[in-house]
DNA sequence: ATCTTTGCGGAGAATAATTCTTAGCTGTGT
DNA sequence: ACACAGCTAAGAATTATTCTCCGCAAAGAT
C-alpha cells in the first residue's frame, strides 16, 4: 500500500514478536509468533480463516481453533484488535492497535489502515469545543468507504484462498 | 435518548411504511412492513434474530431466512443499512440510511447514532482538502467509543480525550 | 535432573449465524 | 379463470465461531 499517510507498522522485525508476546504477558510460542507475524504480513486485515492459511505454511497441523483461541488471547492482551465491518460475515483482525482509521475499499472488500494526527486533531478538537452533553468520548474511529484508485486498476486480487 | 444532536428517525409514523417500500420499488406486504418498524422500534441496532423475535409477536409464522432475504433487500434497496460492529458476531441493522455516526458506550454496549452535518462537513472537507491519492472516498462513518453519563458517573473521569 | 503446576496446542464436536433451495401462496394484469 | 411475478415458509446446507477434552512442553520448586 503506497498512501502516504497509510500507517506503517514498525517493520516486521520478526525479531521483537516474542518481545511483543512477551511484554503482554503471553508466552512466545512458534505458532503465536507466526500468528501475530500472519497479522502485519497478510494484506488487508485478515480473517482467522486467512490467517490459518498462512500459518499453515510453516505449521502443518495447526488447526483454525487455535487460530481463533490465540487471536482472542491477542485481544484481550491489547495486541491485537477486532476491526467493524458492515460486510462480510466472518471477523477482521488488526495488528495494529494504534488509533488510527480504516478506508474500506467497497470493490475489493481491502480494508487499509489510514493514520493522520491532523485528522486526530480535527476530530477531537470538534469534540471538544462541541462537547456532547451525555457522553464522554475516549477514543475516535473514521470509516471511509470507497474504492482504491491503483492506478493499475487491475483486478490484482490474487486470494491465495485455500 | 436525549442528546441534542443524536439523530431523531422521522417519528415512527407507520403509516407511511408501506409508502417508503414501495418507493424503494418493494411491495409492501404485511411482513415487511412488521420488519421496517421493527428497526425503528427496537433499541439500539437488532440482530435478524431480534427482528424476528419481534416480528413474530405479530406474525406468528414467520421465519427467520424470510427476516434474513428480506433484511437484505432493504440493503440492497438503500432502505436500511448494516452496521460495522467489531463486537459480537451477529450482524446489526439500523433502519436510518442517512449519514450519520454512532457513539459505542463501552459500559452498556449501546450504540447511540449521532448526527451532525457540521461534522459531516468537517470531515468531506478534510478529505476534500488533502485528497487521498490512492483512494476515492464516499462515504465517511465515524465511530466514537465512550461512555455515557447519565448524571450518575459523572464526576470520575474528567480528562479530555487523550 | 526430577516433579509439579500451568498454560498451550490439536482434534473434533457443538453451537451460532447465514445462505440456499424448493415449493406453495397471493395479488395483478389479461 | 389463467398465467405470471414476487413473496413467504420450511428446512437443509454452509460457514463462522466456540467449547471441551486431552496430551505435551515450558517454568518453577526441590
Amino acid at each position: 500500500m503506497s498512501l502516504p499517510s497509510a500507517h506503517h507498522h514498525p517493520a516486521p522485525t520478526a525479531s521483537h514478536l516474542p518481545q511483543q508476546l512477551a511484554q503482554a504477558g503471553l508466552r512466545a510460542t512458534r505458532q503465536r509468533v507466526l500468528i501475530l507475524e500472519s497479522l502485519l504480513v497478510l494484506p488487508g486485515h485478515p480473517t482467522a480463516e486467512q490467517v490459518h492459511q498462512h500459518v499453515r505454511a510453516q505449521v502443518e497441523s495447526i488447526s483454525l481453533g487455535t487460530i481463533y483461541k490465540t487471536l482472542d488471547s491477542f485481544v484481550a492482551a491489547g495486541l491485537t484488535r477486532r476491526v467493524a465491518s458492515a460486510e462480510g460475515s466472518a471477523r477482521r483482525y488488526d495488528a495494529d492497535c494504534t488509533e488510527h482509521h480504516h478506508l474500506f475499499c467497497t470493490d475489493t472488500q481491502e480494508i487499509i489502515d489510514y493514520c493522520d494526527p491532523q485528522l486526530d486533531a480535527l476530530i477531537r478538537d470538534f469534540f471538544a469545543a462541541r462537547g456532547l452533553p451525555d457522553f464522554q468520548p475516549h477514543s475516535f474511529s473514521l470509516h471511509v468507504k470507497g474504492n482504491r484508485l491503483t492506478g493499475a486498476a487491475t483486478a490484482a486480487s490474487e486470494d491465495s484462498a485455500t
